[in-house]
RNA sequence: AGCCCAUUAGUCUAUUGGUUAGGACGUCAGAUUUUCAUUCUGGAAAGAGGGGUUCAAUUCCCCUAUGGGCUACCA
């Protein structure tokens, strides 16, 4: 029988996910998915320092959003817990106990001070086989002395690496990769305040954990010989490695920063209401939808396969596609428009659950603009309103921007030279146009009988300055969706005042 | 400075020891739309550079350059 995948998303609470995490989760849960594995989410805060209040709320509250479900782990059931590394310091230290008995760690009593010293003097300075006899540790000095440093100094644990050993592993993704022990450090693996650091954790909890997979950012192949030269030590099977390309910052790349600086993509998933987690833009807040941001994460760095020139795929065809074979091997940048591209391929999807957000999010800013909002607009005012603009927004914030003139006035006419010009030359047959139109608003009608009337006026008024014109009233520029349409919703009284309005402007 | 990794258009990428090097976003032009957006059609745009191996290299090897990661009692 084939062993069960078991994968894991290991993330330490120092701050809010932001989108490289958030990929790492992604491809964890495909992945799990793809095979009815398990996929695990584990808290790595053993740097007690760094972490910050409410990051492990951000970060579950992120995944939860985008749809990214662990099925064990974190405020989960599941059968190896405790999923916190705070609460399992004890496995930690009976695990250690065995690393020294068989001298495989060691105590060192090395001032930092001493070893920034060394570094300065040497810069390729390395604490491992080639230099550690040399210094202050447990393989060096006498039994007595150990025991006395013990109650008396401050002491780390090392790991001993082995001498001029040639530690090979096969990435999925990289290939082969192969490092002499001769150039890593004989690495601390349990601080003197007596916790474990990353690599001695994650490496006892990976195989407690039966975690058969690990998937994690390409920053983690330089210390993999580490980890490896633990499993070895305490003879377990060592799982497979993934290592995922970077995501980088754009505005690093030479040729492209000026113009990009201005430009920063968000990289952060969702809005945070955590006063120690401060957001200044996050995908949420900006308008997109999860679904767009799962489909824009996939496709960095990975390309599914058959690809057959299909740029959105939802999550079960990702988990249907998903091979380590087709994640590529370079770091990727972002391309925000393309991103706004795919979420505006999602926001046309009309469902119930998007039109419900565009509106929230119209409501609430009508609210705030306009005084007595309710009187003047009735929800099924503004609902029609989405219906008929929504399909040209990029994200959701959009939505006032191409829906303003139904609710507020025009607050400069934007009129151009070329316009005036044709203007004057045609100023009485406009005039005449406009006032047309405003004297049949004027009179009470019903619905039916302005669209009739409506059409029939465009037919005449064929030359474009006529619509041009009455758009400039309406909407005070020349962008907009179709004129009828606009007419057919503003009210009445809005339409004869920005009538009259305009007339008076262009005397 | 050392170690590891990468390099196909502005960006994400496909394919291949023999191809007109394919697609997407963007960009430019045209059509549609009374305007804008959409949609459609078309164009420009790429194998970092230099050496090998080979009849043939973007693909395999080496060097250089560039980019990135690691070299923390951070993860």
């Amino acid at each position: 029988m084939k062993k069960k995948i078991r994968v894991r998303f290991a993330p330490s609470p120092t701050g809010p996910l932001h989108i490289g995490g958030l990929r790492t989760a992604l491809y964890n849960y495909l992945f799990s998915k793809k095979h009815n594995g398990d996929f695990i989410l584990r808290i790595e805060d053993t740097d007690k320092k760094r972490n910050i209040k409410n990051s492990i709320n951000y970060i579950i509250k992120s995944l939860k959003w985008c749809n990214i479900n662990y099925n064990e782990g974190y405020k989960n059931k599941g059968k190896y817990g405790p999923y916190i590394q705070s609460k399992r310091i004890n496995i930690y230290k009976k695990y250690i106990k065995i690393l020294i008995k068989k001298k495989l760690a060691y105590y060192s009593f090395d001032k930092k001070k001493d070893i920034i010293k060394y570094k300065k003097k040497n810069k390729n300075f390395i604490y491992n086989s080639l230099t550690r006899k040399k210094l202050n540790n447990s393989l060096v000095l006498s039994k007595d002395d150990i025991i006395n440093n013990i109650k008396k100094k401050k002491y780390v644990i090392r790991i001993k690496t082995p001498n001029n050993k040639n530690i090979i592993f096969y990435d999925k993704v990289y290939g082969k990769i192969n490092i002499n022990t001769n150039k890593i450090d004989d690495k601390i693996i349990f601080k003197s305040n007596n916790t474990p650091t990353y690599h001695f954790a994650s490496v006892i909890d990976d195989h407690l954990m039966k975690i058969t997979h690990i998937i994690r950012g390409k920053e983690w192949i330089s210390s993999t010989p580490i980890h490896i030269i633990i499993y070895n030590y305490f003879k377990w099977k060592i799982p497979f490695f993934i290592h995922l390309p970077l995501i980088l910052n754009n505005n690093k790349k030479g040729k492209i920063s000026k113009r990009n600086i201005n430009n920063e993509f968000p990289i952060y998933p969702i809005i945070s209401n955590y006063k120690s987690i401060k957001i200044k833009k996050s995908y949420e807040e900006i308008g997109f939808l999860p679904d767009s941001l799962i489909n824009i994460i996939a496709l960095l760095g990975w390309c599914p396969n058959p690809r057959n020139n299909k740029e959105i795929y939802n999550l079960k065809e990702m988990i249907k596609l998903f091979n380590f074979k087709n994640i590529s091997k370079s770091d990727v940048h972002l391309n925000y428009k393309k991103c706004c591209w795919i979420n505006k391929k999602y926001i046309n999807k009309n469902n119930k659950k998007i039109q419900l957000l565009i509106y929230n999010k119209l409501f609430k800013i009508v609210k705030k603009k306009i005084k007595k909002y309710k009187k003047k607009y009735k929800n099924i005012y503004i609902k029609n309103v989405i219906n008929i603009t929504k399909n040209r927004i990029n994200v959701i914030n959009d939505i006032w921007n191409v829906s303003y003139y139904f609710f507020i006035n025009p607050k400069k006419i934007h009129i151009d030279k070329k316009l005036i010009k044709k203007l004057k030359k045609n100023y009485n047959k406009i005039i005449i146009f406009l006032q047309k139109i405003k004297f049949f608003f004027i009179k009470k009608r019903k619905k039916k009988i302005i669209k009739k009337f409506l059409k029939k006026i465009f037919k005449k008024y064929k030359n474009s300055i006529y619509i041009k014109t009455l758009r400039l009233s309406i909407v005070g520029k020349l962008i907009g969706i179709n004129m009828l349409e606009i007419l057919y919703t503003i009210k009445k009284d809005k339409i004869i005042k920005r009538i009259n309005n305009f007339i008076k402007i262009i005397k």
